[in-house]
RNA sequence: GGGCGAUUAGCUCAGUGGUAGAGCACUGCCUUCACACGGCAGGGGUCACUGGUUCGAACCCAGUAUCGCCCA
């Protein structure tokens, strides 16, 4: 398992303790507005697995965290876990083996049974209050196995501002905040059709669907006319004939034009019906001419709803037919018939049905088998049914072209990495079809703090909602009593009773930037860090998370959220297949950390652009971790000359020197640009292409100088330290564990740090400035070889002497009789500005220069013989 | 069906108008005094395809194909 043992190792461990004892992450909160960053991290559900896409993007917003402290900015960076919702009950309900049932009272000292029961049906009931206390301990527990995660993949977070969605302090502020949505009208209550899971028994919100290919066939059935033909319509969903309430046909269609108006009726059940026009029946479709129930598609409900149709349910909550017979079906036969499909599955309902349209003979044909697409939520394995209830919804811009339009507006004025990802945003908002559904009928989340008396006859008022006091906050209407009340006149004929349900996960999470800075809590730390910088997260909950989070703080605060947004790509296997649980396809980010090292794996995950999916590969990691060892090694190669010659930091006086510098300042400047634009990995790669020709061309080069005496020696180890410093802080964001190490090592036998090496971490010490680097090369004379760098030139010739003995089968130490430099001019002028670093490096005896024209520049090598030894 | 993105070396990817790049992998060499969990060097590409613009196109424009994601 691992790799053997090495200097890199045990830095995590080491280094994390010292940063949370010194303070290195915490948020300075005195600092003024404009030195802020401020980071909406995403909150992870923690019953969730960990997955190796969590430590890939939130080490990329690390690196831009890292960065932005170090360019001077005071990083408000909080963790935050949001727990709510229905994964945190399903792994609850698993691990325990236990099942909520709000009927069942409190018991207070109910243990969990000691082997999980096989079968769902078999999980024990417990009350909702001792269920919600299960799923507090559970995430707990698991909070803290991601807690130790992102310790040790070196987040940079504040831990002392961890946050949770569930907590008493952010249901207090979820609560406010849609209190007082309801206040101004933004969230409302309506009772209406709604997608309903039969599983989960819950609504779904649009934002939760998905379209899923599925089996079924059309069936051709015959509805009746007086003293005429019968008219054949086309179904997927022959069970909900006894919900029919109209047969509809296109208004151009020329061959259901006399039936406008007129009435059929049903078959088998014999309800007569009218036939009515509606733009959207499909002309192509079936036989033109289709059945609308209650409510047997969305369509159905927009023709519901537009035709002013009839409202006849037959499906109930648990996905089943109703077992009562509906006061529609007035003929004996018609009841009869219902009594074969009553409390019957969709499956059993649809079979009764066919054997009865074959019984009548008004089934016309053999069902013609199709796949067509279906409706499911989208953490749901059954088709979702539509059914009528009392739900609350915040109005997100799909019934109002105004609060669109406000919506895409913001949108343009956020910053978007990659740019592209905004196109998602808008097609999302253009193409909503109603408002944000935010009720769950679940027991793990912020309750809707809302009571409603209740009349004479027991009815609830929803049109007079008891709304508690903002003092009250935050409340749960199922346990405590409204003012004006007692709890016996709870669920009472003119007593009260409370809203049952909980705000949809996105309701709470939409306000991660309010809860995180301490909005309505706490106005001081808001103001420094509201509206926030940065909001990072994945391209897959752009129409969920960024949506909603855009639309609560566009009626809170009349701003924009954040000002930038950068999406993480996915992470695929090999395969190119999206990494995935059902897949088993997974890996174990605690593995990966154990195994080649939080660098090395951060280093991967740096490398991939935002919003570009990126292959899960350990050979990317393995040279990251390449990558940190050589920085250990060189570091600890420049940085150890120590005072021994009394000199530590002097005057630049060879020309090599310069050119490295000169290069340096040029490094500096891309990689903070690279920054600037949020292109971390560039940044990355340009340091490191950077680093890896230091090492080998010009610290091979100066070694020799640097291990001397005199000027030209302090001119080389003042370069190299300069280099050193420099690159370590480019790196310290990508690689924080191995760079911090480097960095400590800058200190003298006194005690004293090297120049260049401020005290203290490397993660709170200055993002290198071309300043800084340019003054050392203030001494300087101009280059004498102009536009020619004498490092590059030098490296060249290096190469060449090197290339000679690789050749030869030569050791690369092996010595050099004469080296002849047939080159320009100008390069050749370099090659003397080097001469006495290329001859050392090359250990080459005798270096001469011919001046040529550039078509025949060589380097002429000659290497010095040697004896065979004998034996 | 609509939208977005991708297509460059065996692999992973840079490269936005001026002579095709890096790393990995592969081959050869070197126990080198920061580093053998290393170093040095080498071979390897019709830049998906077809047109167009241009003195010049991997890059800009139009179209085609394949793959992926999002939405219907």
């Amino acid at each position: 398992m691992g790799s053997p043992k090495s200097a890199v190792d045990g830095l995590e461990a080491r280094w994390g303790e010292t940063w949370e004892r010194e303070g290195t992450y915490r948020f300075d909160r005195t600092r003024e507005r404009s030195e802020i960053y401020s980071i909406d991290t995403p909150p992870p559900t923690v019953s969730g697995s960990l997955h190796v896409g969590h430590v890939f993007s939130y080490t990329q917003t690390d690196t831009i965290a890292r960065y932005q402290r170090m360019c001077g900015r005071e990083v408000f960076y909080p963790m935050g876990w949001d727990d709510n919702g229905l994964p945190t009950e399903r792994r609850v309900e698993n691990f325990y083996g236990i099942r909520c049932d709000p009927s069942v009272p409190y018991e207070e000292s109910f243990t969990p049974p000691a082997k999980v029961p096989s079968k769902r049906q078999d999980f024990i009931a417990v009350s909702r209050r001792k269920f919600v206390e299960f799923c507090e301990e559970l995430t707990a527990t698991d909070e803290k196995v991601f807690e130790q995660l992102w310790r040790t993949l070196g987040l940079s977070v504040d831990w002392s501002l961890t946050y949770s969605t569930v907590s008493q302090k952010s249901q207090k502020i979820s609560q406010r905040a849609f209190l007082r949505n309801f206040e101004r009208g933004e969230a409302y209550s309506s009772e209406a059709p709604s997608l309903w899971d039969t599983t989960f028994q819950t609504a779904v919100a649009q934002a939760e669907l998905e379209d899923r290919e599925r089996p079924g066939a059309y069936h051709d059935l015959r509805f009746h006319r007086a003293g005429g033909e019968g008219v054949t319509i086309s179904t997927t969903r022959p069970e909900l004939l006894a919900a029919c309430v109209a047969l509809v046909a296109h208004p151009d269609d020329e061959r259901y034009q006399p039936l406008f108006g007129t009435t059929v009726t049903t078959p088998v059940f014999g309800v007569e019906v009218p036939v009515v026009a509606h733009r959207l029946a499909q002309i192509d479709k079936g036989t033109g001419i289709a059945m609308i129930c209650t409510f047997g598609d969305l369509t159905d409900v927009i023709w519901w709803r537009e035709l002013e149709l009839p409202t006849r349910p037959i499906v109930t909550k648990t996905g089943r037919i109703t077992s009562e017979t509906p006061a529609w079906l007035t003929t004996d036969a018609g009841r009869e018939a219902f009594a074969q499909v009553a409390g019957k599955s969709m499956f059993g309902a649809q079979q009764s049905t066919v054997e009865l349209l074959k019984e009548s003979g008004d089934l016309l044909a053999d069902p013609k088998p199709i796949t067509h697409p279906v409706k499911f939520f989208e953490k749901g394995d059954r088709p979702l049914e539509i059914v009528t209830s009392r739900q609350w919804y915040i109005r997100n811009g799909g019934r109002s072209e105004q609060v669109r339009d406000d919506l895409i507006a913001r949108g343009k004025d956020l910053h978007w990495t990659p740019e592209h990802m905004r196109h998602r945003y808008e097609n999302w908002v253009e193409g909503l079809n109603g408002d944000w559904l935010v009720s769950r009928q679940r027991f793990f989340g912020v309750p809707i703090p809302l009571w409603y008396p209740l009349d004479a006859d027991g009815e609830p008022q929803y049109d007079q909602p008891i709304v508690p006091g903002d003092a009250y906050l935050p409340v749960d209407p199922q346990s405590h009593v409204p003012d004006g009340y007692t709890a016996e006149q709870r669920n009472q004929p003119g007593g009260f009773t409370g809203d049952p349900d909980v705000m949809d996960t996105w309701a709470t999470s939409s306000l991660t930037p309010q809860i995180a800075t301490g909005w309505s809590e706490d106005d001081d730390l808001f103001a420094r860090t509201f509206p926030m910088d940065l909001r990072p997260q994945g391209h897959d909950i752009i129409r969920t998370w960024l949506f909603s989070t855009m639309v609560r703080s566009h009626y809170e605060h009349d701003s924009l959220p954040w000002t930038h947004t950068n999406l993480s790509g996915w992470i695929l296997d090999p395969d190119r297949k999206k990494m995935s649980k059902s897949k088993g396809n997974v890996v174990v980010p605690t593995d990966l950390l154990e195994q080649h090292g939080a660098d090395a794996v951060r280093y991967w995950a740096t490398s991939a652009r935002l919003g570009v999916d990126t292959a899960f590969d350990p050979g990317q990691m393995k040279i990251g971790r390449r990558l940190a060892m050589k920085v250990l090694n060189a570091s600890k190669f420049a940085l150890g000359f120590g005072s021994g010659s009394g000199v530590v930091e002097g005057a630049i006086t060879e020309p090599v020197d310069e050119a490295l510098l000169t290069q340096l300042v040029a490094l500096v400047e891309e990689a903070t640009k690279a920054f600037e634009a949020y292109d971390y990995s560039k940044a990355l790669k340009q340091t490191e292409e950077f680093f890896w020709q230091f090492c080998d061309d010009y610290l091979e080069l100066v070694k020799d100088r640097a291990y001397g005496e005199g000027e030209g020696a302090v001119s080389a180890r003042t370069t190299l330290r300069t280099a050193v410093s420099t690159v370590l802080r480019l790196l310290a964001p990508f690689l924080p564990y191995v760079t911090e190490e480097a960095w400590s090592m800058a200190t003298l036998e006194n005690g004293q740090r090297l120049p260049g090496f401020a005290g203290g971490s490397i993660h709170r010490s200055a993002w290198p400035s071309p300043v800084e680097v340019r003054d050392l090369l203030k001494g300087s004379d101009e280059p004498v070889t102009g536009e020619v760098s004498v490092l590059v030139v030098a490296a060249d010739v290096l190469r060449q002497i090197r290339k000679a003995k690789s050749d030869a089968k030569k050791s690369v130490r092996s010595e050099v009789e004469k080296v002849v430099v047939h080159d320009t001019t100008a390069r050749i002028t370099a090659v003397q500005a080097v001469l006495g670093d290329l001859k050392a490096a090359g250990t080459v005896a005798e270096l001469t220069t011919v001046a040529v024209d550039e078509a025949d520049a060589r380097v002429e090598v000659t290497l010095k013989e040697t004896e065979p030894t004998a034996g």
